[in-house]
DNA sequence: TTGCCTGCAAAGTATTTGCATAACA
DNA sequence: TGTTATGCAAATACTTTGCAGGCAA
């Protein structure tokens, strides 16, 4: 079960397409490709990743331009980049399902997503208890997933 | 107002030394001096931060070094290790007043602790609905601290 | 056509490792 | 005194940047 639907994946891409004309921004075949990958991942997606993909399809596209691809991407709103301590930054589509948190298995890697009314709800007392303009938050769960539990 | 204070981090550095009798390793004064800094800061320290108090206070102890006090120290279990996405960890020492989150100033990097008993008790819950074995989370709060919205 | 994007390689940052020397027990 | 920690420098991993040439509009 993907994350993101195909249907929604490919409306994602015509969003990208859309906001580099709209900053005047040419639509060239790599940033196509890399943001296609990026915004019909039905994961989290590691830089390596990404590239291994591109090799896969058999695209070759510098390192350095995955990377300023995904810095455009993340500057347009549809995709958030995310760092899980790993030492390196995952990235995700922004789908129209909201706010959710994450998930991490400390043995695959794997990253699922969970909704919670009650944390979502806490954080901005917290904040404001100590006088903090939130901006953000973060919130991770690491451990281990159903099907590593079970090797 | 200290995080940890005079008292406790003696004591704390005191059962580093006792650490490392235990483990039959020496107690340097490499180790002495670097431990020292960590286990009574007021702060989350990050590298660059305590190889700046060693030269404040004289010291002459290579960065290597500085990372492999830090690994014992973490190995002990006195020092907790973070990354707050800064690209760099910072370490903190391990009182006794229990588990804790964090708030993080975006604007000066100062970082607030705080805890708050719901979100502990829902977090266990979360991973369970999720078949995950919980081993650790993330909590963390970004924003503008109170000193810094008044510039 | 023309300016900006791309690819390559080099640089940059945080951290780790190898090795000769120095210091602790 | 022998073992092992230290300091320096080189290596590593991820990411960013500079520059010559190619491509989108």
């Amino acid at each position: 079960m993907p994350r993101v639907g195909q249907a929604e994946g490919q409306a994602l891409l015509e969003r990208f397409r859309r906001y580099l004309r709209d900053q005047h921004q040419p639509v060239t075949r790599q940033r196509d490709v890399v943001a296609g990958i990026v915004l019909q991942a039905d994961d989290h997606l590691s830089v390596g990743a990404i590239q291994r993909r591109l090799k896969e399809r058999g695209h070759r596209i510098g390192l350095a331009t995955i990377y300023r691809v995904l810095e455009i991407l993340v500057a347009s709103g549809l995709v958030k980049a995310h760092d899980f301590g790993e030492g390196f930054r995952r990235f995700e589509p922004v789908t129209g399902q909201g706010r959710h948190e994450h998930l991490v298995c400390t043995r695959c890697g794997r990253v699922l997503e969970f909704a919670n009314e009650q944390l979502e709800r806490v954080l901005p007392i917290i904040a404001d208890e100590h006088r903090f303009q939130l901006q953000r938050h973060r919130v991770e769960i690491y451990g281990v997933c159903q099907a590593c539990q079970q090797l």
